[in-house]
DNA sequence: CCATATATTGACAGAGACTCCTATTTAGGA
DNA sequence: TCCTAAATAGGAGTCTCTGTCAATATATGG
């Protein structure tokens, strides 16, 4: 009850705002849960997986695992990249039409990511191209997307959201960036994921013309 | 054995190429499932119907229905129009543009359809917006659409169906009829399904400038 | 009309995702 | 130290979906 470790944490100067020890406990199980997860789909695939194996893994309950993941299917859903991506598209200059200011967006972003994080997003791509589950429920949570774009075009563009111009502005910028997401036989894109969106956004801006 | 209805059907004189006994019941048996289906899911809900309910409803057993149908999905998933649409593509003429050949198409299946057609595929249309496995189903199904569409645009243009230009344009007009389908507060579009994404692909026509 | 091959069917047994409930443990505060 | 609220483990139970099995129905050849 009385170490060298006791004084050394009491004497800690405010740490701001620290969110406390049930907090703290709390993200670390969760982050354990996610990295045994996403672990063992790799290595055993996702269906033979079983949320059992993975509770004995990240040493929780099953019932646990229920409790920070609604689904089996959240652990890989989670997805920090989006919201992201999303605010730097609305801090982008209000002179580049929606197409552009995307283009940048997604610049900025890839280039300021780790590469821990790019590594992940890799992974979690990769599985989403696998699994037909995962799979259509990322296309789901694209539709979200649609709507959040439109959104933002609209307040960039100083129009309603409901607008339909702005929904099929935001619609064709998915669309595209789904175009290029989809390789002929499904083969991975690897790092160049983001070139092959890019050019999809290029070709979106100089028009439909083929 | 030895009635008057087998007469009558003996003398039934060569129906062309009738299915036989065998394929006629079980398409009638596919489509008393789905009918039931249908309703139930109308009546009670998705999620609160199984597929036990559906079986009995049918009068088959829950084995039988999984031998119809993979999964419960798929009884709501199965889609006469998509294929109809795709081959409306495929036959106008090669001047029009990928956008506006697609208009066509539209206009021409939307005209064509039966009332009991119409009626069905707002009844589907429902259950897609309203239950989340449906829906991602959906959009699923939809990606498997952008490949096709692609393959159809780059016969019509005469490039490869790998071409990027290709695929970004498949991608733009399944993205442009998304936003159309996707209403704000998730209030059924009704008859007017049709307009809504004629007016998006009018939109994609006249470019992407807002 | 009969015999054999093939298909369909229903009953049963599980696996696995997920829910609900309860007893126990633990963190944070009085 | 004690109390309360939250987190957890564990168990029972539901539902979808996958198999296997034997019984039945159908198509076809003799």
């Amino acid at each position: 009850m009385s170490s060298g470790a006791d004084a050394r944490t009491a004497h800690r100067p405010s740490a701001p705002a620290r969110p406390g020890l049930r907090e703290r406990k709390k993200a670390k199980t969760r982050a354990a849960i996610q990295r045994h997860a996403l672990r063992l789909f790799k290595k055993r695939g996702y269906d033979e997986t079983t949320v059992e194996d993975i509770a004995e893994a990240a040493e929780v309950s099953p019932s646990t695992f229920f409790r920070y993941f609604p689904t089996k299917e959240d652990v890989v859903m989670y997805d920090v990249f989006d919201p992201v991506l999303l605010a730097s598209l609305r801090s982008q200059p209000h002179g580049l039409d929606p197409v552009r200011a995307m283009r940048a967006a997604m610049r900025q972003v890839f280039r300021d990511m780790d590469e821990e994080d790019r590594e992940d997003l890799l992974e979690r791509e990769a599985l989403f191209r696998l699994v037909p589950d995962l799979r259509a429920r990322m296309m789901d949570e694209l539709l979200r997307t649609v709507s959040v774009l439109a959104r933002i075009i609209a307040e960039r563009t100083g129009r309603r959201a409901g607008d339909l111009g702005v929904r099929v502005v935001a619609g064709a910028i998915i669309g595209a960036l789904i175009s290029a997401w989809l390789t002929e036989e499904g083969e991975s894109l690897g790092v160049d994921i983001y070139r092959g969106m890019d050019r999809a956004l290029e070709k979106l801006e100089s028009g439909l013309s083929l």
